[in-house]
DNA sequence: GGTATATGTTCGTAGTGTCAACAAAGCGTC
DNA sequence: GACGCTTTGTTGACACTACGAACATATACC
């Protein structure tokens, strides 16, 4: 079983910082090119910091090490000797998993953030743990061949609609699948024989939007995502992602948003998620339920009824509520709505920004961008891949790969 | 002018590494001893997993640099060579400033958070940011001689009670001193000639606390400071500060706790320092005012009063929602609770603990811990002159000091 | 007093990035 | 088309850093 932790050879305070000094620049050279795209020698040369000649040592090393390649100098037009465009290897892969109560999507994705294949696999009840690994055993069994021939395997990513401890990739409760305290990176890793990694699902896209989408170059966001299943969130902070001391951090659906609301199955009462939620919208608009696209067409591209754009607007402003709250406790630069709450927010944005306003003093409110998510359906597989490369991208040239 | 922001000197993705290298250990070595006090090099070397003649090579350059100096061996009781006790020079110092509606208070702390002075200078009404500048202009003046012939200042930290861009030290609002988009940290690097930095105190107060007491050790931490003025709040996530995009995260106090509750200055309504504050408390204990101490005796010593008893119940109930919030937010291993709030929760600690674990989702409300701070009167000098020292301890070799 | 153990000290070595000099490759001008 | 200018890749000498082995030192234990 090959899973979770990279090992931390050395105690807490310092490495011996020699050849850690190696490993550091590999990393951030290979993170930019996985990160940035393709770039030519001079600009990573530029972005880095380091000399030309460093430059040319790490981006040997890593071609050596099949992790990147370089390509003609593209005609820039400028004076000069032409610099090689460096590439991160798309054929270095990660193998994305994705359970949800009525499908599990199963991805590859290579270095780059290239979607090379997805596949989506409808079951006929809410899969277990077990029918999981089966289902990703099965199929990555099928392209095997292929992967063999074509791909670089370096790891799996999970992405699971509930809490997850990320250190050991156990699930501690993910309520719509119906899952409790079971590992799920340990038996994938098991079955698979790759390194597998688990996380909330929520938490990943955060990753995905603000590393491809929305939140590109943001370091301080917050990402909040609604589902029919309730809404999961995401917090950048300082750069890094928000995780608390067990990996349960951001449960952002469920703060206090109305001391008279309902009870909520958290135990608290009146959570964003209970106020804010999929399901009032279906009950005004008459339907059981809805496609994304659909919900967008219904509540952007008409004259709503009353009563559905009542429940907007009340939905609005609760979550104008909750992001005030946010906005107090994270000071984030920008917020950034996915799912059902994209639409939501498309349907009146001026009103959200409007009360949003209300809510922040001062010029807080002024400066805050509140954006719809970009990557809608890749985000997950994009998401879960990053979790996978993790390791990889923080040392290159580590053995295992 | 000699303020603020330590020069970087290259760009961002990678540094050249190789004195960076230096840089690094030498910072970890001198925060080592100032924030884990004196230690052995045999002691230094496991730590920080370097070799012993590296570390004996840093300590001499420490001392060299008159940050450090060693002192004969203790009788450890051990076979082997006595190893000589490092200690970081607590004669290396920070001024610390805090303005506050009465009083300014300045300190002097050395590294290993030694205090060896602090003055508190009543004014008659609330200083302004000038007045500020000339009490510790003339205060410092007073000790000018003591200063330059045994101390080494390396820097001035200010704690302000308001929102404190920590980049520029400007305080954009300081309600209860009345300042507004006015530059602190600047005309006091002018008057002083030292470096000078100023931030919330509030999370120079989380700082202070995790380093040196209920949290230390813990890497992620909510700390929330309960004074005549409100509640403030700093959260440690991941081992590092919460600052957000400007510096003015973690207003604590100005989260949702009751929809139904009175409008906040801040612009919502229904905010944790509005349901829960000392003017409440003091209204039903029938006071005007009250030092901590003497509202720890009121609230502590006695059977309370039916009137008294309800209303520290009703602060403990909302107090325990807004941590049922954090928890959902930060999931963090610990909470910490200073100024008022410290005494509220001792004066019924098990219903507090109650109420949070029933907010909770399962096992987060089982593992977390929560605490009374303990620095008590020290707190805000101590976080303040962390503040002065960051940049000493970032680069201990670097140019100025 | 001798041995085992732990640690400070010294010096040669390996690894890393830098820098200067040179080579290569494009643009612009005449 | 030749020349100069500019930018960048390449190479080898160099400086800096930490490591490791060998030795010196200081304590406990027998």
């Amino acid at each position: 079983m090959t899973l979770t932790r990279a090992s931390r050879p050395l105690s807490a305070g310092v490495g011996n910082r020699n050849d850690q000094t190696r490993r550091h620049n590999l990393s951030t050279l290979l993170t930019m090119l996985h990160h940035g795209g393709a770039q030519t020698r001079a600009q990573l040369t530029r972005q880095a910091g380091l000399n030309r000649s460093t430059i040319g040592a790490l981006v040997t090393e890593l071609a050596d090490l099949g992790l990147a390649y370089e390509t003609d100098p593209q005609d820039s037009g400028l004076v000069g000797r032409p610099s090689p465009l460096v590439h991160a290897n798309e054929k270095v892969v990660a193998i994305t998993v994705n359970p949800d109560v009525d499908a599990i999507t199963i991805g590859l994705v290579g270095l780059g953030a290239v979607l090379h294949k997805r596949i989506r696999f409808e079951t006929a009840a809410v899969p277990t743990v077990r029918e999981t690994v089966n289902v990703v055993s099965a199929v990555l069994a099928g392209m095997r061949t292929e992967l063999e021939a074509q791909f670089r395997v370096v790891g799996v990513g999970v992405a699971i609609p509930g809490l997850v401890n990320s250190n050991d990739g156990t699930v501690l409760l993910a309520p719509h699948l119906g899952w409790r305290d079971e590992p799920v990176a340990a038996p994938l890793a098991d079955a698979l024989g790759f390194a597998t990694r688990a996380a909330n699902d929520a938490g990943l896209a955060t990753v995905a939007e603000s590393l491809y989408g929305s939140g590109r170059g943001v370091h301080d966001l917050v990402y909040l995502n609604g589902s029919a299943s309730g809404i999961g969130g995401g917090v950048l902070a300082g750069g890094s992602m928000l995780r608390g001391s067990q990996g349960f951090a951001a449960e952002l659906g469920h703060t206090l948003v109305n001391s008279r609301g309902e009870r909520c199955h958290c135990g608290k009462t009146g959570c964003l998620e209970t106020e804010v939620n999929l399901d009032r919208l279906l009950a005004v608009l008459g339907r059981d339920s809805l496609g994304l696209d659909e919900l967008d067409e219904l509540l952007l591209n008409e004259t709503l009824a009353p009563d559905v754009r009542a429940e907007v607007d009340r939905q609005l402003d609760v979550l104008a509520l909750a992001i005030g709250n946010f906005v107090s406790v994270f000071n984030p630069e920008s917020v950034v709505l996915g799912g059902f709450l994209g639409s939501l927010y498309e349907a009146n944005p001026e009103r959200l920004r409007a009360a949003v306003r209300e809510l922040t003093l001062g010029s807080l409110g002024e400066t805050l961008r509140i954006d719809r998510a970009q990557l809608r359906s890749r985000l997950l597989t994009i998401g879960a891949a990053e979790l996978a490369f993790g390791d990889l991208l923080a040392d290159p040239a580590g053995t295992a790969f």
